[in-house]
DNA sequence: CGGCTTTGACCAGCGC
DNA sequence: GCGCTGGTCAAAGCCG
């Protein structure tokens, strides 16, 4: 429960081990299987195309034009002729982007059409109206395994599940191969948003928790977390400045590195999943900064003015 | 009593 | 085709 899990943040002790690595986890089996690899960029816009509220008044009309951006981006630029791939989003989360829809999903954006796909899967037009003759439990995995634009946290926590400002309902939890921790799964509670995030600890360095989302939230949050206290993801990511747009694809993930937060927050490092064939350098984790924090070295020349 | 977590089972995708 | 693994479901139980 977040209640549990979710204790602010801002109240636990983390750790600036700086040598500590995280990327090997990353870079491990697991990552590698979703074609994790790194880069960096503009965290905000990351974080506003998965809906988040986050951004500061003075950039809030920037963030519209690259959301609007994004969305035709989505909507137009990526095609996919992977029987597997969910490039087009779903539901509120994906077809935000993708108003011309792709075929494959049957999911408009609940905030623009009344009916929710997520709650109502067999109410699906586009599977030629077959469903009557699947079992409701296939059915819903055929959607469920639509992928949806993925983001990653990476933060050095030693609580598991951190608040960002939405409610979560956790659905799942699987041991991870290679990973004394489990890996969690999350979806968030809003009926109609099929926002998802998985939550696991590196293998590497215990004291960072992954978190990666999936999806855009097609509502607002439910405000700061309980208890008043504003997330330390947020309050992170509101150190950024809106960015450029950016595509995903389901198949290659590539994972962002910010700037790291003031020292006032805790250290944590966003990564986003962004899905992509043509995947980045991977960054060695040779370069990773010892003597500056976390990402000292690897603060992107434009954000180091920050 | 409603909302949530836990947990075992099930299923699909993927690599060999 | 088979086995492994990740992801999801859903029943049971817990908690406020």
């Amino acid at each position: 429960m977040e209640d549990k899990e979710g204790l602010d943040p801002a109240g636990t002790e983390f750790k600036s081990d700086s040598s500590s690595s995280w990327t090997p986890t990353l870079a491990g089996p697991d990552s590698a299987s979703d074609g994790v690899n790194y880069f960096f960029d503009r965290e905000s816009s990351i974080l506003s195309e998965f809906g988040w509220n986050i951004l500061q008044p003075d950039h809030a009309d920037e963030f519209e034009r690259f959301s609007e951006l994004d969305r035709h981006d989505l909507a137009g630029d990526f095609s996919c002729s992977s029987k597997s791939c969910g490039v087009a989003g779903g539901s509120c989360s994906g077809t935000a982007s993708n108003p011309g829809g792709s075929a494959e999903v049957p999911t408009p954006n609940p905030s623009v059409s009344s009916s929710s796909s997520e709650d109502q899967p067999e109410k699906s037009t586009d599977f030629g109206g077959k469903q009557p003759e699947i079992p409701s439990r296939v059915k819903k995995k055929v959607q469920k395994r639509i992928r949806q634009p993925r983001f990653a946290f990476m933060t050095k926590s030693e609580v598991d599940h951190l608040e960002d400002g939405y409610r979560w309902r956790k659905y799942g939890q699987k041991a991870v191969k290679n990973s004394p921790f489990p890996r969690s799964y999350y979806r968030c509670t809003n009926s109609k948003c099929t926002v998802k995030k998985r939550v696991e600890r590196s293998s590497e360095d215990p004291t960072v928790v992954i978190t990666t989302y999936e999806g855009q939230h097609c509502h607002h949050s439910v405000g700061y977390p309980r208890g008043g206290l504003i997330n330390h993801e947020v309050a992170f990511a509101r150190q950024f400045t809106p960015g450029i747009s950016q595509f995903y694809h389901p198949h290659g993930v590539e994972l962002h590195r910010g700037i790291p937060p003031s020292t006032t927050q805790p250290h944590q490092v966003p990564i986003e999943v962004r899905e992509s064939r043509e995947l980045p350098k991977p960054l060695p984790t040779t370069q990773l900064p010892k003597d500056e924090g976390l990402l000292g070295d690897i603060v992107p020349p434009g954000m180091r003015n920050r």
